[in-house]
DNA sequence: CAACGTTGGGATAACGTTATCCGGCGAGGA
DNA sequence: TCCTCGCCGGATAACGTTATCCCAACGTTG
């Protein structure tokens, strides 16, 4: 019931006030008003009173992007990640760390899509971005090399970017899995199995390769253990079936990432899921509501998120600083999952 | 190891190409490269094969920022939400719609922090954004009043916007506390508890009136079952021993959003969660691989993230169209905690 | 008293794009 | 053959801001 929304006559857009009005309103120099705005000491208390009044009756917002144009720097990056919307503590920390430094985070969902992907850094890079953190999901990234070139900071998360040398931050994979295939054997489990993400993404390719060194370093057979792939309901399905259905069972397993965990339990359901030792790669929301409770190497996605903030700051203040790749550690969460004895499954 | 990166001699940044550069390297005007670049048809073809050879010899990417200037339109809108990179399946649905749509989304999480929101929103309107999407926190947004007389086009979501007439989105929250209730009731269960957000929140306010409401309607007394609040682990712990350890125990609960509803299944651990009918407002992520899994009162965030883009759409196609608030329904999701027996609690 | 730094404000040229106005050129009609 | 009309490309003025240059006024000093 605002009388204010539907005013200005009828169809007449209200223009929004420039520094040049701001400035005849002030009955001052528009040079002033771009120093009030930019709170330069060189102006005049009684000036600046003036124009910060005058600012106030005609309720002038400056225009960013004509600041932005003349300046040059944008004070903005972008984050394309797979998904944001989703549990992302990356993408929170990565929000929070550009806060602190002042910057505005423009962030997008690459949504496991190559050509959006592309889209979506096209389109940052038009946008002139101060920098770009990408969580790089295609394979070919060669039409960002003009970008690099002519000075577009970038940094990659969780994986390196294919072909371009670029700053990169990501989580120790070989050690997360070396780490729960140690911490189930030592509970015991001699017959453990792993299933993941596709080969075809990096971080799929690196877990289920640190994975087979581990069963080759303790003298297990690889066969029919390692099981990376798609994640679909079909896939999980048939991987489980593989392992806990063979004539020498897998006692235990590792799961290679979020997905891949919450479409395992699904499968197994309740019932299963509790006698069987499981230790997850990522951390899951509500995993300490599950039962038993999700053991799971975490990633420290603060200091991933952070790291890429401060590559990517570092980048923008020394664009020829050398190329830097920073491996966070990854830590065991002990919950329950993973400590269920051998005993367990042969009771079945 | 690509040679590109620290090149340029020492220091000299590659400045980038303009529309200039790119006509100067094609031997045209101007006018024609802008021309090819908006693919305006009256342009000869070898003219656009020319310009077109030129852009990609010079890597020449159009800055988005002169041409908004000009322009004036920015082809994107704001969305202050709580929190970017979490479940928020709302405002993947306003990313999925507004994509569709050819808007870049700016997202940013305000973070349950009033004075946050507020910069955020006047960041956004400094930006001249074509449209903001705001799920308010805080309480007074009189800053904005001149916003939107200028013709700023902010559609609220979850909650309306004290003071302000914009358009609105949220979940019929009444309807869905009353079929909680309901649901609970059908299951013979009389003494039904509310825990939920504070009543400053509006939707907390909702939902506690709501609850209140239905109490009366069966004519239960309302003293003692509810319990709206900040969402701490202290105050849950206190509403759960008001409602639970009294002389006459409430056997069922409804919990009033997701925050609550995690601190609520924390507080009560896995054996007494099981022996209690509870029915939560607002859908959980692996709610369903909860045990019991989880009975909640789902809002179709779809819809309603898809109705707040077409709302703010709408809006920005005609700014003197009447203001509009849209309800969205709730629906009942059946899984099995809002089923646990009444005779449960008595056999504990 | 004149010359000189110093402080603080005014005109004006960019930033890179789009849009308005216009002029050149080939074709069709008288 | 000449005029006019349509068509397409070229100079130029915006968009709203910041930055460069310059000058007026003032206080200080030789």
């Amino acid at each position: 019931m605002s009388p204010a929304r539907d005013g200005h006559g009828s169809g007449g857009r209200a223009k929004r006030p420039t520094m040049v009005d701001v400035a005849r309103e002030a009955g001052v120099a528009l040079r002033t008003v771009s120093r009030v705005v930019n709170s330069d000491p060189t102006v005049g208390p009684e000036y600046v009173a003036k124009v910060q009044a005058a600012i106030r009756a005609l309720h002038f917002r400056p225009d960013e992007r004509a600041r932005q144009l003349r300046t040059g720097v944008a004070g903005t990056i972008g984050a394309a990640v797979r998904r944001i919307a989703e549990a992302n503590p990356a993408l929170a920390a990565i929000e929070q760390t550009a806060r602190t430094a002042g910057l505005t985070l423009l962030a997008s969902s690459t949504d496991f899509d190559e050509s959006r992907e592309r889209d979506i850094l096209v389109s940052m890079c038009r946008q002139r971005l101060d920098g770009i953190i990408v969580e790089p999901f295609g394979e070919s990234h060669g039409y960002l090399e003009p970008e690099l070139d002519a000075g577009m900071p970038v940094v990659s998360m969780d994986r390196p970017m294919s072909g371009l040398s670029v700053d990169c931050v990501m989580a120790d994979n070989a050690s997360g899995i070396g780490m729960a295939f140690h911490h189930l054997h030592r509970h015991g489990h001699r017959r453990i199995a792993y299933i993941g993400d596709s080969e075809r993404v990096f971080s799929g390719r690196e877990r289920a390769a640190a994975f087979r060194a581990a069963l080759v370093a303790h003298g297990q057979p690889v066969h029919g253990l390692v099981h990376p792939g798609d994640i679909t309901a079909e896939r999980v399905a048939a991987a489980l079936h593989t392992a806990l259905d063979a004539a020498d069972p897998a006692t235990a397993l590792v799961t290679g990432n979020v997905d891949t965990t919450i479409a395992v339990l699904r499968r197994l359901g309740p019932q299963a899921a509790s006698r069987l030792a499981i230790v997850a790669f990522d951390d899951v929301p509500l995993a300490d509501l599950l039962q038993p409770a999700l053991t799971v190497i975490a990633q420290d996605t603060a200091r991933i998120g952070h790291t890429a903030v401060e590559l990517l700051r570092a980048r923008i203040a020394d664009p020829s600083r050398p190329v830097q790749t920073v491996i966070v550690p990854v830590s065991l969460t002990v919950r329950g999952s993973g400590e269920v004895p051998v005993s367990a499954v042969t009771t079945a």
